[in-house]
DNA sequence: AGCTCAATCCGACAAAAGTCGGCGACAGCC
DNA sequence: GGCTGTCGCCGACTTTTGTCGGATTGAGCT
């Protein structure tokens, strides 16, 4: 893994959502003002609370962004792979990040600076509105996550992540994807989410296998994820 | 309550951050593409997975903003009063309005529709950056509650409700804020509420009287608020 | 092959949250 | 001033979720 020069970094770029809306000119611009940096699985990217240095984009490996609290259960609110970005929050409400960002897996990060950013922002009102749009599917994410949080039991959300997660019924896991990386974005312990697959495995629902789970039944379970 | 004429809804628009940086011409016109409804206390301003007809500005009385489930429990996402804008993000990511808005007592509010709001969107880079921030702290705030939901008791919970939403130590409890709003609000229900706040009040913490509740020991609820 | 560490599994228990039935108090309304 | 419906209050109970100790398995490493 190695940082892309300005020629190769251009066109991995062109190829992010964030940006395509931008012409080249302002691309190239924009390599220039990209810092590089590598990252361990379970280092850290950075604090919640730290000032935000900037909106990152993630070019290879994954990371997870989480709340966390002195007793060390935390909650994850999303996980990220390669192409997609993150911390645009904290630059953007001027305010130190909300959330930490861990490494998953070795990873390497593009850190695009605040000041470019806002620069970019007032200079660019075409993306200035993608990013609006990137904002409010941020938005109406983080809702479903609430009404879950809220009003659903953990099995119900457990099936809805299986549900929606799953390719040709078959969710793989790769090695991060642990229980416990499982609990904490369903919001639980991985002891309740050992049980609820236990208890789905025993209803004949999925089959659980040590790194990818079944989908048996797919009625059935779109019945429990209604709980 | 009755809907303003163009020479004082002018001043309202004026008033509310979300178009404060809109010149007097643009605001003339915004003017004239509001369209203005009343409801009655219960009554329901839209329901979720509706289409978003576009954003809506609250003139006079307060709101929730609520996910609910089939069985009758809600999760209030906000309260809000007059000045506040609400239903930004059905427009703006294009898509059914994520959550059912319903008047706590009666209310007047000013529609902007969608197309309207799409043309500023265009046409004011100040306004589409003054969005952002709006956007951005909404999911600052999505992101918290998240956190709270997951990592937290409720009794913590509404520790911080109290502190942070008491004046001068009270926090007064206008007809329609009921333990039931608050239960939702917390993401509980109304029992659980009225055994935290008992249980808060024979430890000397709080006072609880039937249209308000005093703090009378702030360090102690302070610590009470993390767990 | 053997070692080691983390992930998983499991049963028993504890605590928190949710449910239910019923009673009393208050506000709004005739 | 009485009626009525909602809100609030309370105790007992159920369910769900969380915790703990410890056994087992598997992957990676030496």
């Amino acid at each position: 893994m190695n940082p892309a020069g300005e020629q190769a970094l251009l066109p991995q770029l062109r190829a992010i959502p964030f940006f395509q809306v931008l012409d080249e000119a302002t691309l190239a611009w924009l390599a220039g003002q990209c810092r590089w940096r590598e990252y361990g699985a379970g280092e850290t990217v950075f604090w919640e609370g730290e000032p935000a240095a900037g909106l990152s984009f993630l070019q290879a490996g994954w990371l997870k962004v989480v709340k966390s609290v002195p007793s060390g259960r935390e909650q994850v609110l999303r996980f990220l792979g390669p192409g997609e970005t993150f911390n645009e929050i904290g630059v953007l409400a001027n305010q130190p990040n909300p959330a930490t960002a861990v490494a998953l897996e070795p990873a390497g990060v593009y850190l695009i600076p605040r000041e470019a950013m806002l620069q970019l922002l007032r200079e660019q009102p075409a993306f200035a509105q993608h990013l609006i749009e990137q904002l409010a599917g941020r938005v109406m994410h983080l809702v479903t996550l609430v009404a879950d949080l809220s009003l659903r039991s953990v099995t119900g959300r457990l099936a809805s992540l299986l549900l929606s997660d799953a390719t040709d019924d078959i969710l793989h896991r790769p090695r991060w994807y642990t229980q416990s990386e499982l609990a904490a974005r369903l919001g639980t312990v991985p002891d309740v989410i050992q049980r609820a697959l236990r208890s789905l495995e025993e209803a004949g629902v999925i089959q659980v296998q040590r790194h990818r789970i079944h989908i048996l039944d797919r009625e059935r379970l779109t019945e429990i994820a209604a709980q």
